[in-house]
DNA sequence: TTGTAGGCGTTATCAT
DNA sequence: ATGATAACGCCTACAA
């Protein structure tokens, strides 16, 4: 059955039920004033004529997309998947869908995805922000139409807006102290961009650690890069290689800590003992590499529901005022690459 | 500055030049019946002004959205990332938007999906089946309307459309024989979702290479299941119970076999000398536990890209009949799972 | 409870 | 090279 001519519309429907369009498009949505019979009879024809809503119609007209944005850096990764499915989760529940677009980590296609996000007139829109962006102007549109916006874990400090983000400098602390309290006395740091605030605080939680237990902190064992797999395996690389090597790595995040045992291995150095190591984000990775990732655990999928969920408080409750910063727990999963003690 | 009056408008352009709305609205597109002055100056106050097109409202009039959807299971498995990254890739050099759903498995869902990325009036559909779902009525609305349709990965048999799929019998069977000639004799296989067809193949292959080499097959060494994590423990916890074990087993994906690694490994079990294991997909996790993983590689970006450089193929000579199959190679990386022979 | 009519912002057609 | 005008499909005051 080829039916190739015109797509269905509420004209099509309000012939054959024999109502006017305006009751149609009323009865399609369960609108109080239609009468049960005509509700029943519109939909019926309307399943049976193939009828689906044309969004772009209703769009234009209601200004309204029952579309959220979502702007990553990319979802090839554990965190941002989950978190994807968490705000997901609480869209649908609001009869939303997500928009979803990747930055790569650039922020020129941070800035063009902002832009196809407001030209698709997204009714709110979650971000967590690329490694390398660094002004947030491509965000004044939003604010100045009014949508929501709600950033998280890679926030803008500087943004009068909703943020969600977990304490890095705390989680850091925790975890350089564990390293410390394992016996380690001279602990590197693989930090990501300097200029991205997630990095930024767990570096300093990395340093008031070391400061709190009268350890000196030591320019040569801090690195800084994007923390990519072959990143940590070269660093790990150039640390071992110091005259006086650490005997401690603690990574800002999972893939170059990995990196960084799988290092260690292949050249014959035992880990936890010779060198422990502790990553950030509790990758599936972390439980399967041998021995076992010590990591930083945080709710992914809870952040994400916290985002949407704080995304639908601010559309319907416009007169809030929206800079609030929410900051959720982590937990510090201890492993076998970082017990030295029994 | 806030500026939540009305959003800037063609028309508020239009005044703004002192030309006409139809002149903006031809030459912010670079139509060449506008003089080159006229464009800029357009474009000059565009910018200034704050003017962003609104796409529902071009989507509407023109009946193009310059989106394609892509709908798959899940957005948080390896394969699934980097294949719609591929897609990401051809979409974005056409000018085009990728809108992702994810139907976690479940028939329900993909028809929901199927038909809101038909309201939204995409221009094209990218689709890997969910798990579960048999029927494909939800896709004849596309064939209807003559959008074009790519299915890749897990696709239908008996429908006509284009295919994106890998030689999963040929895998199948080059990863079974490999464990054969590693002195396996007594292979199980974790097989998926028995309808599914790629599962079918794989199936069939491991099947085609066990009688090839004179091998018997015994029903009591195949299992079928959603090959979970949970799910790869269980039934490696089974087999190894069984009166005569398995001495190998294949798994129909990764996470299921890494299961099994570990499973055998919490029991003292040594792998690969005393179970081999094979899995299928080449995740991350793949070369990171500890023995390393053998499986199949599959080049997943490329059959993105593939996928969506059919679909506009497809979209810009519709004449094509669009029925045909094109299989993928895929490449058996040996690991130390399976490596029983120096 | 239902119908009428105008308009959302853009683009296509026809005219100039 | 540019303008006038209608139409895309739907929603929503306002009217009945």
């Amino acid at each position: 059955m080829k039916n190739r001519t015109k797509q269905v519309t509420i004209y099509d429907i309000a012939k054959s039920v024999q109502v006017s369009p305006a009751t149609v498009s009323r009865a399609l949505k369960d609108h109080y004033s239609i009468s049960q019979e005509t509700t029943q009879n519109v939909k019926r024809a309307a399943k049976e004529m193939g009828y689906f809503p044309n969004s772009p119609a209703s769009s234009l007209r209601s200004k309204k997309t029952n579309t959220i944005g979502v702007m990553v850096s990319r979802i090839n990764r554990p965190f941002m998947s989950t978190f994807i499915s968490g705000v997901e989760a609480v869209a649908n529940e609001k009869g939303c869908h997500v928009f979803i677009s990747q930055s790569e980590d650039k922020a020129e296609k941070e800035i063009e995805n902002a832009h196809a996000m407001f030209s698709a007139r997204v009714d709110g829109l979650i971000v967590s922000l690329a490694m390398d962006s660094r002004s947030y102007k491509h965000f004044d549109v939003f604010r100045n139409n009014d949508i929501p916006m709600v950033f998280a874990d890679r926030v803008p400090l500087d943004l009068e807006v909703n943020k969600i983000m977990i304490d890095n400098f705390q989680a850091a602390y925790n975890a350089t102290e564990h390293l410390i309290l394992q016996g380690c006395k001279r602990i590197a740091h693989f930090s990501g961009a300097a200029h991205r605030n997630i990095y930024k605080q767990r570096k300093k939680g990395y340093l008031a650690a070391l400061k709190n237990h009268g350890l000196l902190a030591d320019d040569t064992l801090i690195t800084n890069s994007n923390l990519g797999a072959n990143e940590g395996w070269e660093m790990t690389k150039k640390l071992l290689n110091l005259a006086s090597p650490p005997d401690a790595i603690f990574s800002a995040n999972d893939t170059a800590a990995v990196s960084a045992i799988r290092y260690a291995k292949s050249m014959g150095i035992s880990v936890p003992e010779k060198l422990a190591v502790v990553g950030f984000n509790d990758d599936p990775l972390a439980s399967i590499i041998s021995p076992s990732l010590t990591t930083i655990a945080h709710p992914a999928f809870e952040i994400g529901r916290m985002a949407a969920a704080q995304l639908f408080e601010q559309k319907e409750n416009s007169a809030l005022v929206s800079s609030k910063t929410t900051v959720v727990k982590t937990q510090l999963v201890i492993r076998e690459s970082s017990m030295r003690q029994g």
